[in-house]
DNA sequence: GCACGGACGGAGAGCGCTCTCCACCTCGTG
DNA sequence: CACGAGGTGGAGAGCGCTCTCCGTCCGTGC
């Protein structure tokens, strides 16, 4: 029987929905959380009831007795100390990299009406922050990318024994799951490619040697070349940027003319390349073909378009949020890594 | 007196504090929100507990009482149904304006302990879900970021009488804050600097004549080049891809051969008329200027670097995250709107 | 016909915090 | 010297929810 009470002000309450529908407090809360047998016809009061009084379940509340908030922290690390500078948020975005990584996140945990709370912590004082933030039960867990190898934020967040995962793996060896690329089977895609297409004097451009993902490209591209018969691949160093691509290949069209194929650590770089190779009077690909990493927006903005290995970092982002809710869900979790199969895709540019 | 009593498992508590600072909790909650006097001998002891307990306040049961949650909820909303196609998360992010729009807005929240929660409303339901999730109070407010003028969101929002913020006036008249940029005036500092390197066949590569922000950069400088004594401008619409940019070049070029400069609506599509340009064999800026809007990454990485107009993005978002929290704390805060002036940024297209 | 078990709803005890009283103590003042 | 004001700390009532008990009721089997 509902027994219409005057309806309360302000929000309501489980306990004016339990009013309106005439059953206690106890016997709403089954009904929204769908636990337990409760008749039908009762379910059926109780879902109308809620509807007429527009009840919202108060989220507090329910994070206070049950010990998860439903949100977790998405965090992009840094490694620095608290210097100055350009802001680290900025910094961060200029790269879609991380839109990507925030895109397939949310697209796994939004069915499951959980939402990424966007953290950054580049400086000691925001590492404490984080740390507190999720100490203090405002997220379940952490989506960890760090930016740079030496960041002690993984190591910090095991010691507070919190659910967390990580975008790559740590340069230090830390008890925490993580996703990663197999860098060494892109860099073997490229290489098969550029051998394929007949190119006999490749080169590289390398992103910087101390992280762990530039050495596993380069190294990876030279064990496949070798493999092909070239036991020398030529290379410089460049830092992941356009400028620095444009420069390394100045330098490589120096020292070795007849260049005829190139592979870059990244796109950004591969772009920069491209610019080099026209000015030089170079034409793409069949002069020289260029295969580029991350298939990322400057890929396609490229003019001859990029052929360049995809990181599936949707997927991976996805994935790490799956491991993540396992970890929350089942604090004995084990520890684990995934490690994700890159693609070639084919443009223009090789 | 500090009575050392066997400290409590799992996190501490108030209670716990309390305990072992040999004081009530309410004296403790004063003390770590900074609340009426207290002795400071006694602060001293509490401060002092709280370090040796490891006391971090938990966050669900302070919201419970205070009704505040200290985060606010950074929302990008379309104007979809419940269609399929590409996942709208992907597709936000492949525009790095969202995270220049994201970095903003957290370079203001987070010195106050606010952080963001990342969420995508594109269809009915997904609006829905961002209402209720406002509603039941898992965040103090909305930053609300429209890729569509028909947006329903604003004034769902509206309804439900959530503190919000928009970026950019919603198309239809709502009463809700917003912060906007003044697309016109951004037009005319574009028309200036065309006139001032003597450019005197001017044209355009507007955006869709349905999007507001289109229509005000092209009249802004239709208007500005009227003032010079041109009254007619050559233009054609494009939908602020690349390939429209590109498309649309080509399409000028045939109409209007001697074109001396142009004005797109966007930097992409000003990098595509620079491919156009080049094609047809015309140097820019020498045969032909070009200027973009927005200043996006795709400015600095064409070649010629973009002359472009630049929305100060970054200062835009976190003047709405100063509104939304005036709104948060000031139920009475008038609804408000902000417009910030452009600026010219000079590189070497024009 | 009666006992027993299972299905179902209610009562009530918290979760950890804030904040309003209220009691107390110490001054200052008439 | 008494009294009031003002500064300080404690007690306790919730905030809205979940969840464990527990009681009730009905159906079943011997």
């Amino acid at each position: 029987m509902s027994t219409d009470l005057p309806p309360a002000q302000g929000t309501p309450t489980l306990e004016d929905v339990a009013r309106v529908a005439g059953v206690s407090r106890a016997t709403v809360s089954r009904v929204i959380n769908g636990i337990r047998n409760v008749a039908p016809e009762i379910q059926e009061t109780v879902q109308q009831a809620i509807a007429t009084t527009g009840y919202v379940p108060n989220r507090a509340a329910r994070s206070l007795v049950t010990r998860r908030t439903g949100s977790v922290a998405l965090v992009v690390s840094g490694a620095g100390g608290d210097a100055g500078g350009e802001p680290f948020e900025s910094q961060v975005f200029a790269d879609p990299f991380f839109g990507r990584v925030a895109g397939g996140a949310v697209a796994f945990l939004r069915p499951r009406g959980i939402h990424p709370v966007l953290m950054f912590a580049e400086t000691a004082h925001a590492r404490d922050q984080v740390i507190g933030y999720l100490r203090q039960g405002s997220a379940d867990g952490a989506l960890l990318v760090s930016t740079h190898g030496e960041d002690p934020l993984p190591r910090l967040i095991v010691e507070a024994g919190l659910p967390a995962v990580l975008w790559a793996r740590p340069a230090r060896p830390t008890p925490i799951s993580y996703v990663d690329l197999s860098h060494r089977a892109g860099a073997e895609l490229a290489a098969d490619r550029l051998v394929a297409r007949g190119c006999r004097r490749v080169a590289t451009i390398s992103g910087p040697f101390d992280v762990r993902a530039s050495q596993d490209r380069l190294s990876g591209f030279q064990d496949a070349m070798a493999r092909y018969g070239h036991p020398y691949i030529p290379g410089v160093e460049g830092n992941f940027t356009h400028d620095s691509g444009e420069a390394g290949m100045h330098r490589l069209l120096a020292e070795h003319p007849d260049i005829d194929g190139v592979f870059a650590a990244n796109d950004l770089m591969a772009q920069g390349a491209l610019l080099a190779l026209r000015e030089r009077g170079r034409v793409v690909p069949d002069d020289v073909a260029v295969i580029g990493f991350d298939d990322s927006s400057a890929a396609t903005a490229s003019r001859p378009q990029l052929t360049t290995v995809r990181q599936p970092v949707e997927d991976m982002a996805g994935e790490m949020a799956r491991l993540l809710l396992a970890h929350i869900e089942d604090s004995d979790f084990q520890v684990t890594s995934v490690i994700f199969p890159p693609s070639l895709v084919v443009r223009q540019s090789a």
